[in-house]
DNA sequence: GCTCAAAAATGAGTATGCTCAGAAAAATGG
DNA sequence: CCATTTTTCTGAGCATACTCATTTTTGAGC
């Protein structure tokens, strides 16, 4: 048998770490963590990616081993945060209460995260929406993951009766998705008025989308205003 | 008074050329026209800024006094036809069709103009969306100035009585544009399948922000269902 | 025409994202 | 334990977008 120095740990197929792989998810976790700081502290722009590097205490030419492109590496920093807050909003979501409330308890997270950095968050946004695809295309199943997961709500509020039966639940999720996404860019391009509330245009979007537009409608919101 | 030795043209306020405005006008122009060919023929980021300077017949350092960035030439050169195509359609706008064929008009012409070099109108989209300001705040101008001329059919339609009477003109112009807006994005990264069509997908999406989804709507986009 | 101030143009220089040939480190095998 | 192969790391070097001190051009007053 070989000697092996610290016998307590041979590696199993199953969970085997292997001095490899521990070393390249500690760098990585060096990585993210050097550029999460510079980025909060100096802004994308203003950050070099050999600062990181050095922070981070690898070579200039190993951060391309780990984010093909300085994009990259927000993306590395940004994209975890986003996918903890929706596991969060939908874990944490108002079952009972209607579509439209649930909506907005779900967008409300974003938002949120998004608050805290807004120029960065900016970039994030435009890198997300623009990315080449890499080996995988994972970028795209993200989008497609999470349009499904508002489809969802929209087949719960039918099943409640809140939504007629016929419609497309897919284009629903689709649509939802299109106005938060429309409505999140304006807010931070700073369209809807400096420091001015996402919420209400949201839920006017929302609300419109929900009610439509043909005169048969009517009363789904409440207040109706007399034709001129 | 001054000795002007071409007395013919003596400048006037309204419409002074003046030989330094011209001079300024063709580089422009020259620089556009270079930079249009460029991104044409070897794409948006294999060609570079002195291949711009030379072809135009500028100093490097010329090129960014009219235009700040290299995206900003691309700006240059999209801009325009966009604005056109924009006019156009408007202008052969069929004034009595349903709304939803209006609006499907409108921004065929987009799709068609995108269609000749996606690769190219996703760099354009990236940057119109996302685009820093200058010292007006231009491109948000554009934006709205579009989404109130949605809105402006909207209200026609309101007229006609094909829309309810108290729904939101901006909001609902806001909404199309922004389901445009992501279907175009989809689009232009192939999310849609590869040489898919955007037609019956923006169809499908306008279609149901114009029923909605309330269960009272029903009727307005033609076929029915039963409830289960 | 000549002089001079203002505007515009220029291209050598700078900063920085990213590459790649070679070095170092880890696994593999005897 | 050493030899060999495979993987990972590295930083000098490259390409290129953009800057800025200097030069050139324009137009007005005399």
């Amino acid at each position: 048998m070989v000697t092996s120095r610290r016998g307590s740990a041979p590696p199993k197929a199953a969970e085997a770490p292997g001095l490899r792989e521990r070393n390249k998810q500690e760098k990585l976790e060096r990585i993210r963590e050097a550029a999460r700081e510079l980025f909060a502290s100096k802004g994308f722009a203003e950050t070099t990616t050999r600062e990181i590097a050095e922070r981070a205490g690898v070579g200039t030419g190993t951060l391309f081993l780990y984010a093909r492109t300085k994009e990259e590496l927000l993306m590395l920093v940004l994209a975890e945060k986003v996918e903890a807050v929706q596991e969060e909003r939908f874990r944490t979501l108002p079952t009972r209460a209607p579509l439209l409330e649930q909506l907005l308890h779900v967008f409300e997270g974003f938002f949120r995260l998004y608050a805290k950095d807004p120029a960065l968050a900016r970039m994030f946004i435009r890198e997300a929406l623009f990315m080449e695809p890499g080996p995988a295309g994972e970028r795209l199943q993200l989008e497609r993951a999470f349009a499904a997961r508002l489809a969802g709500l929209v087949a719960a509020a039918r099943e409640r009766g809140e939504v007629a039966g016929d419609v497309d639940l897919e284009m629903a999720g689709f649509n939802f998705f299109s106005l938060y996404l429309t409505t999140l860019m304006g807010w931070l391009s700073g369209a809807l008025g400096p420091g001015d509330s996402w919420r209400p245009v949201l839920e006017r979007s929302f609300a419109l989308q929900l009610k439509g537009l043909g005169p048969g409608a009517g009363t789904s919101g409440g207040n109706r205003r007399r034709r001129s």
